[in-house]
DNA sequence: ATGCATGCAAAGCATTTGCAATCAA
DNA sequence: TTGATTGCAAATGCTTTGCATGCAT
């Protein structure tokens, strides 16, 4: 997602565009292609000329996961990640273990899953499939 | 699982079998179709006539996790859940966002996935399904 | 008898909340 | 102007830890 488009969704959600909005925004579009903490997040921001409270952070991440900006994960680690959606199209992920790297996989096994949901009479609302494992370039590193 | 084969495991890797560990099990066991809270099972233990500290119960959860006799899940509501393991084969499972309910089903995505992955240079080392919905049990409640 | 298991109280950590001041629209 | 946004400090809630006592082996 382009930043632009999320300040579109902002304004289109009578949200202000804040300095404080814009640098999270910012850290968030050059991370595109990876997970992210808090922690990490708030870390780049103070690098970047803004000062803003962790409290702000928190809040604006919550709105932008509302939103449908963000995505929200939490993995084996028991650690909570955000990662800028990919607006488009509903896909799935590889997840490195090493450096949080994510990359899009376009199998989606919801097909294969419907007609056993049925012959138990469940109604399928939403799924989740994550793949754990280590990106080539951390392979290459550990070399 | 059954309660006997928690208790080989236990004895496998010399914990000691006691009363509180029996009375953890045996809420266990008899919720094996469902996802529970540590609070669920604190709740159900009080209940027994066994009397015993939260900090145990979380101690043990964590044992019986990294025996694999439990498994530990964290839902998209952000909550920790706890399952028996099913201890033969892998499988992943329908979840009910209503009464936690979980039922296992067949289909695994994995073969569809690995060729993917590969094309990535990904080395998969695991991976994770869950399939969020209404078990018929609750559509019928709701109707 | 020995060392794991337990209870209790306190600590820890991530996240949330209340409130007053500030700022975008 | 006006209500959303922010910072600060404190609260919250879940989970973990230290230590003394108790108990299974």
């Amino acid at each position: 997602m382009k930043k632009s488009e999320a300040i579109n969704i902002l304004q289109q959600n009578h949200l202000k565009i804040t300095d404080k909005r814009l640098a999270i925004l910012d850290v968030l579009v050059s991370n595109e292609q990876k997970l992210l903490t808090v922690d990490e997040i708030y870390a780049r921001l103070k690098k970047s000329q803004t000062e803003l409270n962790l409290t702000t952070v928190y809040r604006n991440l919550e709105h932008f996961t509302g939103l449908g900006i963000l995505h929200k994960l939490i993995l084996k680690d028991q650690c909570t990640y955000y990662k800028l959606s990919c607006y488009s199209e509903h896909h799935h992920h590889l997840i490195c273990e090493n450096c949080g790297a994510v990359t899009a996989i376009e199998h989606c096994p919801l097909d294969a899953i419907l007609p056993e949901a049925e012959g138990h009479h469940f109604q399928v609302n939403s799924h989740k499939l994550e793949v754990y494992g280590i990106c080539s370039e951390c392979q290459s590193l550990n070399k």
